[in-house]
DNA sequence: GGCAAAATAGAACGATCGTTCTTTTTTCTC
DNA sequence: GAGAAAAAAGAACGATCGTTCTATTTTGCC
């Protein structure tokens, strides 16, 4: 929908349901969230299209009636499953991150958080991905809400690039949109490359991507380490 | 199979069939060829997982079975559509490009070209990043033509890419397969961000970051347009 | 023009899909 | 523990899918 602006802050959201109240989590809600759970790791594997109610029946060795109901449709299904792992991509890219300082140390943060992500999903699969092309030309409840999420995560890194250069660690001329649209590349890169092609090394190259990008981006007193030894720059930050 | 497999050169292939022989173009041919059109026509909308042969025989006005009789199976038809899709690309993006000096020119050349073709897959959509994420889980022949046709044409990107090297163009410890990598994450990125999130000025973005690549890679001399003049080698958008 | 072969159509198949409706079982509350 | 409410199951629906089999039409060659 919207460009990334700073309108859409990411807030802070339970992965599990009704915790807050006196009541007790009733039995319809856990039999949800188990089905959702489901629903997630199969939509990682075959996309969201492929997500049916038959074979997420089976998998939870309920009826698919049983499993239909606690949606009402196959679109309330895909939304949740969206909202779902929305909610653990936050949990495990961006607030982690938001520890580090702001600035580059930020940045950085959140790309590493990505990175090993994304490195999990060269094997599960990324529906933020899939997703993707499965409703670039699906106009839709569920293509609106893959869209926002997406487009909140995205907007949530370009924030942290203003901040670095906020900070001064950017240089003054620097485009933040066009360092965080040449990040979301390398990402896209390495899913392609490594998920689809299986070509070894892609994990690297994208490391040595970033730096790359902070190379130029950044002014030379930030960016420590030298492209030598990119090998133990990898994940760990 | 007379698949292209990574190691070999792209071959200029005609998309249309049977211009050769003495014989004349016969009648089953010539529908087989129009089918093929339609296919791709409908695949590059909704994938190649989404085309049906019931909506091809819809669009074609043929009958159901009439369609089928041409290819014998569904995944032949998609095979098909791979194969005529890789075609057309091969003549649209890299026999063009191959009139260019070898070196720098060239790499540009093929850059220029692809993007070309990806603003107009903004629109229709591409098979070669649709199908990836239809097919990365899913063995068989279908992914196996795919993934060769994407694996020849990023081949010679790269091939292209490594003369540049041999011809001085790029600085001596340059990473041909770094760069490679990087470009393709443009154009992926480009894709992603415009197509399926309609970010407006990402055709701009994948030109610029093309720009700051070769100004990494590339000998000073050789990286010409300077970052002002980027207009005119841009797709106006 | 006649005739074999190729091309296309038509009908039907089993399977799976999302969804609806009805019935049974389980859960929660008092 | 009884009774109401929620949850789950079961059966069936119309639709669409790829595919098969059998007719019918069209084509290409002598």
């Amino acid at each position: 929908m919207n460009q990334p602006d700073s309108t859409d802050k990411l807030v802070r959201t339970s992965s599990r349901q009704g915790e807050g109240g006196a009541r007790a989590l009733h039995k319809g809600q856990q039999t949800k969230q188990a089905i959702v759970d489901a629903a997630l790791g199969l939509a990682e594997q075959i996309g969201l299209e492929g997500l049916s109610i038959g074979a997420l029946a089976e998998v939870t060795k309920m009826s698919k009636s049983g499993v239909f109901a606690h949606f009402g449709s196959r679109e309330e299904l895909q939304i949740s499953v969206i909202r779902e792992y929305y909610a653990r991509f936050a949990n495990e890219v961006f607030f982690p991150a938001m520890d580090e300082a702001r600035g580059v140390p930020r940045v950085r943060a959140l790309f590493a958080n990505w990175m090993k992500r994304v490195a999990v999903e060269i094997q599960s699969g990324c529906i933020f991905i899939s997703g993707a092309v499965e409703f670039d030309d699906r106009p839709g409840p569920v293509r609106d809400a893959l869209a926002s999420s997406v487009q909140t995560w995205l907007s949530a890194m370009y924030r942290a690039v203003v901040q670095a250069k906020e900070e001064g660690h950017l240089l003054a001329d620097s485009d933040e949109k066009q360092m965080a649209f040449e990040i979301h590349g390398l990402i896209l890169a390495l899913h392609y490359e490594a998920r689809f092609l299986k070509n070894p090394g892609s994990l690297a190259r994208a490391n040595q991507g970033f730096e790359n990008i902070l190379a130029r981006f950044g002014k030379p007193v930030v960016t420590a380490p030298k492209l030598t030894h990119k090998s133990n720059l990898s994940l760990k930050e």
